[in-house]
DNA sequence: TTCAATGTTTAGAC
DNA sequence: GGTCTAAACATTGA
C-alpha cells in the first residue's frame, strides 16, 4: 500500500522519533530483504548514528553518520514500526542504544533495504530515473504539460503510475486523481483538453496533500510508524468501489483492467 | 479451490 | 524508441 502519502507519513514520524539515535545492533531474520552482503551490512549499520530521514518517490532514505545511506522500499506490504511488537513478518530489527527499536515487517516480502555510499548516492538516483516529485514546488502545470507532450500516446492512468514520469503515485491515488479530474483512466494524453490537464494537475496536488494530512490509506496492511492505520480510506471515492453508487451522481462505479491493474471510475462523471 | 491484492522488473511483441 | 501485456516475486483472505 505504501504510495507517496504513506511513505511521507512514515518519514515524518521516524524523523521525529529516531533522528540522532545510535544503532547498537541490527537483527536480520530474512536476509533476502537486505540487498547487500549481510556481514558488510551489519558492519556498516551497527554503531552508527542516524543523521536524517528523507523520501524520494516511494523510497525512504536513512542517512547514517559514516556517510552511508539505507534506501528502503516497502513495496506492497512493508511496515516500519517504531517500538512495535515483533511478529512472524518481522524481518529486520534495528536496536538503538537508548533501548528503543525499529521493526521492518513485510508480509509479502517484496520490499528491500539497499546500502548506498555517499559517492554512489547521486548516481543511484540518476539510474533509478524517477520523474517529478509531485508535491514539490518545481512540479508546475507548465512542466507537467511539457512532460505530457513527450508521451502523447500513453494512457493517462498508466502514465500517472509510471515512476519515471512522476514519482510516488500508485493505484489507489491514480484512480482517485482521475475521478477528481473527471477524466477516464484509459484516455490517451493526446486527446486531453487543456482544462482536463489542469484538473488532473490540481487533482495530483490536492489528493496527495490531503492523503498526507490524513496519514495515508490503510486498505490492507499499511500502518504508520506507530502501528496506526491511516485515515484516508473514508475519503476514497472510486478505488475498489465497483458496483457502488457514485457519490456525486449515483451511477454505478465500473472496473476495467489497464496494464494488469484494476481501474475504477464513474462512467458518468468521468469523460 | 481459485482469484485478486497496495509495487516493480523483465521479457517479448508490435 | 514508444507502448503494451503477462509473468514473477510471497502470502493472505474472500
Amino acid at each position: 500500500m505504501p504510495e507517496l502519502p504513506e511513505v511521507e507519513t512514515i518519514k515524518s514520524q521516524l524523523d521525529n522519533k529516531i533522528r540522532g539515535k545510535k544503532i547498537k545492533k541490527v537483527e536480520v531474520n530474512l536476509s533476502k530483504l537486505v540487498r547487500y552482503p549481510l556481514k558488510k551490512f551489519k558492519k556498516i549499520v551497527e554503531g552508527e548514528k542516524i543523521i536524517s530521514i528523507s523520501r524520494r518517490a516511494k523510497l525512504l532514505i536513512i542517512e547514517l553518520s559514516n556517510g552511508y545511506y539505507l534506501v528502503i522500499h516497502l513495496k506492497l506490504s512493508g511496515q516500519l514500526i517504531f517500538n512495535g511488537e515483533k511478529n512472524k513478518h518481522t524481518h529486520l530489527v534495528y536496536y538503538f542504544t537508548d533501548g528503543t527499536k525499529l521493526l521492518h515487517n513485510d508480509l509479502r516480502q517484496f520490499g528491500f533495504v539497499k546500502v548506498v555510499s555517499k559517492k554512489e548516492f547521486n548516481h543511484f538516483f540518476e539510474k533509478e530515473n524517477f520523474g517529478f516529485e509531485p508535491l514539490s514546488v518545481k512540479f508546475t502545470l507548465k512542466s507537467f504539460k511539457e512532460a505530457l507532450f513527450k508521451r502523447k500516446k500513453s494512457r493517462i492512468k498508466l502514465l500517472l503510475m509510471d515512476q519515471s514520469f512522476i514519482g510516488g503515485i500508485g493505484n489507489i491515488y491514480a484512480n482517485e486523481i482521475l475521478f477528481f479530474a473527471g477524466v477516464l483512466p484509459d484516455r490517451r494524453v493526446e486527446t486531453l483538453k487543456d482544462v482536463e490537464i489542469k484538473n488532473i494537475f490540481q487533482g495530483i496536488k490536492k489528493i496527495l496533500s490531503l492523503a498526507v494530512k490524513k496519514h495515508g490509506s490503510s486498505n490492507r496492511d499499511y500502518v504508520d510508524a506507530f502501528g496506526k492505520k491511516g485515515n484516508f480510506v473514508p475519503l476514497i471515492k472510486v478505488y475498489q468501489k465497483e458496483g457502488k453508487p457514485c457519490l456525486k451522481c449515483k451511477s454505478k462505479i465500473k472496473k476495467i483492467k489497464l496494464g494488469n491493474r484494476s481501474s475504477f471510475f464513474c462512467p458518468k462523471c468521468q469523460k
